[in-house]
Order: C-alpha cells, then sequence, then structure tokens
RNA sequence: GCCGAUGUAGCUCAACGGUAGAGCAACUGAUUUGUAAUCAGUAGGUUGCGAGUUCGAUUCUCGCCAUCGGCUCCA
C-alpha cells in the first residue's frame, strides 16, 4: 500500500497522505452542514479514514440521505438514553422509517408515553455533550463475544445472521451499538428531534416472539424542518375523518356493532354521489353491474379456496335449519353452514356461468357495489379506512389472453381519470411480481407481467417494480395515491387471476370451435368505498367540491320578515335538484354563517328585506368571497355551471 | 388476536375513597338580527358492563366490551 492516495473531490484531485479522514480529505468542500460523504459511491462517516484512492462527494444535513443519517444517529441516541435511563434494557433494531425512526426494546418493564419526556432529556444532554461518533471494525466472532458479555442477546441473534467476518460498531461515549452506519460525527448534529409514540412490536415482527417495546420518534436537519412536520402532524389530527366524520354528521360507530358505519343521511349523500359517478363510467367504459348474493353455502367457500385461506377473516354462521347448529366452527354443521361473503369474486363465477360463453362474448365485465363482510381483527379497526363492513367498486373482467393488455390499459386509463376528478393529482403506479410461492409456470408469468407492464407504457405510466409481491394466482398492479397530508393510500388494485376460473372451471368456445379457459382480472379504483370516503375527507378536510358535498347550499335568512322568501328559495333550489336548506331559526346573521361554515356548506345564500324586495340574494362561499348580490336566475346559473363529472 | 393507553351528559373536558361539574349542543323565553358564537332560564348522567376490596367506589383491584397508538393483516 503507498502511503499517498488520490483523492478527487468537486472534480479536482489531489495526492494526500493515506488514512487520512473524510472530513480531511474534502478540505473546504465540508461545510457546517455537511454531515457524511459519499466516497466512491457508498456512504462514510466523516471520521473514516480513507485508505485508498477515492471519488468523494460530500452529503448535507438536508439532502434526503442527510436526513436518513441524522434520523439513524437519533435512533442510536435514543437508544443511549434509555439503556442509561433503565438499566436492563436490551437493544434490538432500530431503522429509519418514512417519516422518522423507531427503535425497539427490550426492557425489564414495558416503557410506556410517560417515558418520553424523560428519555427525550436525557437525548438532550448527550447531543450536548458532544459525544464523538466512532467506527470500529471488528471481527464478526469478536463481536459476538462482546455483545453476549453486554448480555445483549437480540444483538448476538442478528449478529449470528450476519454473513460478513468483520462487522462495524459504532461509539458514543460509553456507548455502543453494532450498524452499518454511517453516523453523523458527534452527537451534537443532532439537533431537532422528537419522540412521538410508544408501541408494542413484536422480535422480527413475528407474534410467536417476545413482544418488545418501539419508541418511534422523528427528526430532521433543522429545528424548522422538525416544526413543520409536526404541524403537519396536527393538521392530520384536525382532518382525523373520525373526528370530521361526526363533527359533519356524515356517520357515526358504536359498539353494538365494531368497525361497521352508522351512514347518517349526510355520509350517505357522498357515498352515493361516488357510486353514482363511477355507474356513469361504467356505462363509458362497458361495464355491466349485478348484484350477487350477499351469504353463500360454505361449498361454495370450499371450492374458491376462500375456506382454506381467508375463513378467518370470515363471517360464519351455522346452517340454520341444522338440527344440531355445534359451535365448534369445524363441527359438521359449520362446514355446511353459511358464509357472509368477504369478496364478490366467487359469485362473479356464477355470472359468467350463466350461459355457455363463447370468445365473442368477450370480455365480460361485472361490477358489483355490494357489501362486503370481513372479521378484521379487533385491534386493526380504525374507522371507515379499516372497517368490517365495506362496498368495493369492484368489478371482475373475464377475457382472453390476448385481450389482457387491451383491459388493463382501458382500467388503468379509467383509474387516472378517477382520481384527477377526485382531486389525487398524483397517483404511483407499482408493478407487483410473482412471488415465491405460485402457480403457474415461471414463464407464464414473465408473459404476463409483461402484459401488465406494455399496458403501463402505452397509458405513458412510469411504474416501479414491487418485486414478488404479486399474489400466488397472477401478478397485480398497485396503484398508490398521496393525500394533501403527503401520507400514501393503496386504494386501487388490478389483478390477474389464472386459479378462480380454474377452480370454477370457466370456460369459452373459441373461434375453432376448440375450449379455452378465460382469465379473471380483479379491479377496484375507489376500492373500498368506505377506506375512499376516509381518505376523501382527509384529503380535503371535509371541504368537498359541490357535486359532493352533503349540503350544496344554504339559505341564511336574515330575520322573521324574510322566513318565507327563504323558505321559498330554498324549495326553487330543491326543484332545480340541488340539495339546499333553509335556517331560519332566530339568530343571528354571524352565528348562522359560522354554522354554515363549520358544517362545510360551499354555498351560504343571505336573504334580507333588501333582496326579499328585489328577489335577489347576497352570496358567500365556503371560506371564500362575500357579499356578491345575484338574482336568482344568476344563481341557479352559477351552481349549474359547477363541474359534476360524468 | 398481541403490547401500551383510554372510557364521566349528544360533543369537548373537569372532579375525586364520602350522594358528579363546566362549556357547547338540546328545550323554553326574550331579542328581529347584514356575513365565523345575542342574552336568560330549563332539562339532561346506574361515571362502558360485571364482579371484588371497603362502613362507603366514578375513584382501588380483577374480568369483559369498546375506543386510541402500534404490531400483524389488508380495500
Amino acid at each position: 500500500m503507498s502511503s499517498e492516495i488520490k483523492v478527487t473531490v468537486n472534480g479536482t484531485a489531489r495526492a494526500v497522505p493515506a488514512g487520512i479522514r473524510v472530513r480531511e480529505a474534502l478540505e473546504g468542500a465540508a461545510g457546517r452542514d455537511v454531515i457524511a460523504a459519499r466516497v466512491n459511491g457508498k456512504l462514510y462517516d466523516l471520521n473514516r479514514s480513507l485508505i485508498e484512492d477515492a471519488t468523494i462527494e460530500p452529503v448535507a444535513a438536508e439532502s434526503a440521505e442527510g436526513i436518513d443519517i441524522i434520523r439513524h444517529s437519533t435512533a442510536h441516541l435514543m437508544a443511549q438514553a434509555v439503556q442509561t435511563l433503565f438499566p436492563g434494557t436490551q437493544v434490538t433494531i432500530g431503522p429509519t422509517i418514512e417519516d422518522g425512526f423507531f427503535y425497539d426494546f427490550a426492557p425489564p418493564t414495558p416503557l410506556t408515553v410517560e417515558d418520553l419526556p424523560r428519555i427525550e432529556q436525557k437525548m438532550r444532554e448527550l447531543a450536548k455533550a458532544d459525544l464523538k461518533v466512532e467506527r470500529v471494525e471488528v471481527p464478526r466472532a469478536e463481536a459476538i463475544e462482546t455483545f453476549d458479555r453486554m448480555g445483549e442477546h437480540y444483538k448476538v441473534e442478528i449478529l449470528k445472521g450476519i454473513p460478513e467476518d468483520r462487522v462495524s460498531l459504532y461509539k458514543q461515549g460509553d456507548w455502543m451499538d453494532l450498524c452499518r452506519g454511517p453516523h453523523v460525527p458527534s452527537t451534537r448534529y443532532i439537533r431537532a428531534f422528537k419522540l412521538t409514540s410508544v408501541a408494542g412490536a413484536y422480535w422480527r415482527g413475528d407474534e410467536h416472539n417476545a413482544m418488545l417495546s418501539r419508541v418511534y420518534g422523528t427528526a430532521f436537519a433543522s429545528k424548522e424542518a422538525l416544526e413543520e412536520h409536526l404541524r403537519m402532524l396536527e393538521l392530520a389530527r384536525t382532518r382525523d375523518h373520525r373526528k370530521v366524520g361526526r363533527e359533519m354528521g356524515l356517520f357515526l360507530f358504536d359498539p353494538i356493532a365494531p368497525g361497521q358505519p352508522f351512514y347518517l343521511p349526510k355520509g350517505l349523500v357522498i357515498f352515493n354521489q361516488l357510486v353514482d359517478y363511477m355507474r356513469r363510467l361504467y356505462r363509458r367504459y362497458g361495464f355491466d353491474e349485478v348484484i350477487t348474493p350477499q351469504i353463500y353455502k360454505n361449498e361454495l367457500w370450499h371450492s374458491s379456496g376462500h375456506w382454506d385461506n381467508f375463513r378467518e377473516n370470515m363471517f360464519l354462521s351455522p346452517d340454520p335449519e341444522a338440527h344440531d347448529s355445534a359451535v365448534d366452527r369445524d363441527a359438521e354443521g359449520w362446514r355446511h353452514g353459511y358464509g357472509v361473503k368477504p369478496m364478490n369474486c366467487p359469485g362473479h363465477t356464477f355470472v359468467y356461468r350463466a350461459e355457455k360463453r363463447s370468445y365473442r362474448d368477450l370480455p365480460l365485465r361485472f361490477a358489483e357495489f355490494s357489501r362486503l363482510h370481513r372479521a378484521e381483527r379487533s385491534g386493526v379497526l380504525h374507522g371507515l379506512t379499516r372497517a368490517r363492513v365495506m362496498s368495493q367498486d369492484d368489478a371482475h373482467i373475464f377475457c382472453t389472453e390476448a385481450q389482457i393488455e387491451d383491459e388493463v390499459a382501458s382500467n388503468l386509463t379509467m383509474v387516472r381519470e378517477v382520481y384527477a376528478t377526485l382531486g389525487f393529482d398524483r397517483v404511483e403506479f407499482k408493478l407487483a411480481t410473482m412471488p415465491d410461492q405460485h402457480m403457474g409456470t415461471e414463464e407464464q408469468w414473465r408473459m404476463t407481467e409483461e402484459k401488465l407492464a406494455s399496458a403501463m407504457r402505452r397509458n405513458e405510466i412510469a411504474f416501479e417494480l414491487n418485486p414478488k409481491e404479486g399474489a400466488f394466482y397472477g401478478p397485480k398492479i398497485e396503484i398508490y395515491v398521496p393525500d394533501a397530508l403527503k401520507r400514501r393510500w393503496q386504494l386501487a388494485t388490478i389483478q390477474l387471476d389464472y386459479n378462480m376460473p380454474e377452480r370454477f372451471d370457466l370456460t369459452y368456445t373459441t373461434s375453432a370451435s376448440g375450449e379455452a379457459r378465460p382469465v379473471m382480472i380483479h379491479r377496484a379504483i375507489l376500492g373500498s368505498l368506505e377506506r375512499f370516503i376516509g381518505v376523501l375527507i382527509e384529503h380535503t378536510g371535509g371541504v368537498m367540491p359541490l357535486w359532493l358535498a352533503p349540503e350544496q347550499v344554504r339559505v341564511l335568512s336574515l330575520s322573521e320578515k324574510v322566513e318565507d322568501y327563504a323558505g321559498e328559495l330554498a324549495a326553487l333550489l330543491k326543484r332545480h335538484g340541488f340539495r339546499a336548506t333553509a335556517d331560519i331559526r332566530n339568530e343571528k346573521l354571524g352565528f348562522k354563517v359560522r354554522e354554515a361554515e363549520l358544517a362545510k356548506v360551499p354555498y351560504m345564500v343571505v336573504v334580507g328585506e333588501r333582496e326579499a324586495a328585489a328577489r335577489q340574494v347576497s352570496l358567500r362561499l365556503l371560506r371564500g368571497s362575500k357579499g356578491q348580490t345575484l338574482e336568482l336566475a344568476g344563481l341557479i346559473e352559477m351552481l349549474n355551471a359547477e363541474p359534476i363529472p360524468a
């Protein structure tokens, strides 16, 4: 090894002594905001020594990589604080996540939220102490011995699973952790963080393993960025659909029916408007709507595979006519009993089989909005976004192999149209490919995956791969939508299914008078109406476009004298097809305006004696302009001009 | 289901080992109102449910139910 190496920074190469630290090698390029560096493409600590020629790029704290490093270092800082405060606590893993980090601990007694302020305080002390973060490489066997001596059994288990002979340890003060790195040069670089919650989490995500205490937190390069993030979280809290739904009188939940919403009149307006919208699209895109039974004999679920794969999530009932309706679900009474459908697909195969199908009939597109019930485990319920009953804008397309691409392409066009209409302007697509457990040959899979990819390319859709995440019966396109609060939701999916047609022995007559098996495409665009409405409420904060607004116009009367005029106006608006009400209560205008604003009524129409005399209205828009005076015809015209998607 | 927390009036919250209180909402009355809360009064609770400890439980303990934050699963 020569005693000099060549480093290239910002395109300028120079010779430096071997063993120089990255920070020194960067020289002037390392400003105060640089926390790490990319060395020959790999992330390095600033404190790490260089032993060979290198091209070095500084990594700024604010960059995506920089923030990730800060979060990881903050997780370490937190672990150090926790182990200092709670002796006997073992550390496990502490990765960064989408907008923060967590660390799983095995403490003598579970951590609680009350512990967070103390932990944060200790973290601040440790950060202030400006502990140098040092990387040490040791043989794996030595690391195992070290952690074993420390009583860190989880770390030992992790180490045993690492293939490399040498591993890196990070030390700060008297604390040490196994870590790939890189990290900030010293704890002083960690200045903007907040611990957000504690939760139980299983070791390695397996419920058979020990329950650990997971502490979530977040960290940013600057206090300002942290505060911005906390503001977003606060906004998310105020927009929580469970809260907004109650305030706006859209739906309610009651312990008498866990996980199932009671749609109140106003909430059902939104539901029905969405369904109507999809029905209009179905006419244009060639879908036929059907309604299939809600409750089937369990023979169906045996055929479809749901009995084996989905039974835990189904509401089952013994045969009410059986003499012995045993409570044991494996007993005969249950096997020959009934199950409430959790999906529409098996039912649709019967619609397909209603006639002998020919290639000329295909593609057949059956849509259904029926309610589906799934016995979700109690701990996962979450308002409308995770319910036990839902209606999907579900459809199953039966087509030939050759038609797959066209059908998928057409549905992708529909997906984009729907999301653009509903105000989700960014949509992300992923292609989930063959999982390890799958039916059919690898060759078939590659071919059909290519069809899905090609359909996306035809729509000029850029997509990522989601390797091995397809269903066992076919690949799928996963569609993600980020909402106004920067959270990603998966609502829509398009899935190919070779399994269901097989199980129900579906066939069609080919042009050569032969028999062939159709392919089934499962697809939903809004996904479940319930979840979609929940997401829509949080996306919009409850402020709906006119066509979705439960109450579109509210006429606010100024005094008893114009009560009749207000009532007449509301009636007129209703005749024109609008959802209008009149607020003729004995209250001041300011009070009525406030209530209409809180109810998020898009159009407020104020009438006093002036307006009544001239047969006009004074218009106020939700969170917008006020005081515009209009003739009645002008008002109707204005309302009619609002877009209603077709 | 598992871990942690919570459950008091329709809603938001207070109280506390000694017969539960406020604001908003509701109802009644006064006020007749000009673009985000007019005033006064009335009514409203087996403190989630069930046990236990105690002279006495909303308060302490246990079980159940539900909810919240996660795990897991998924639309």
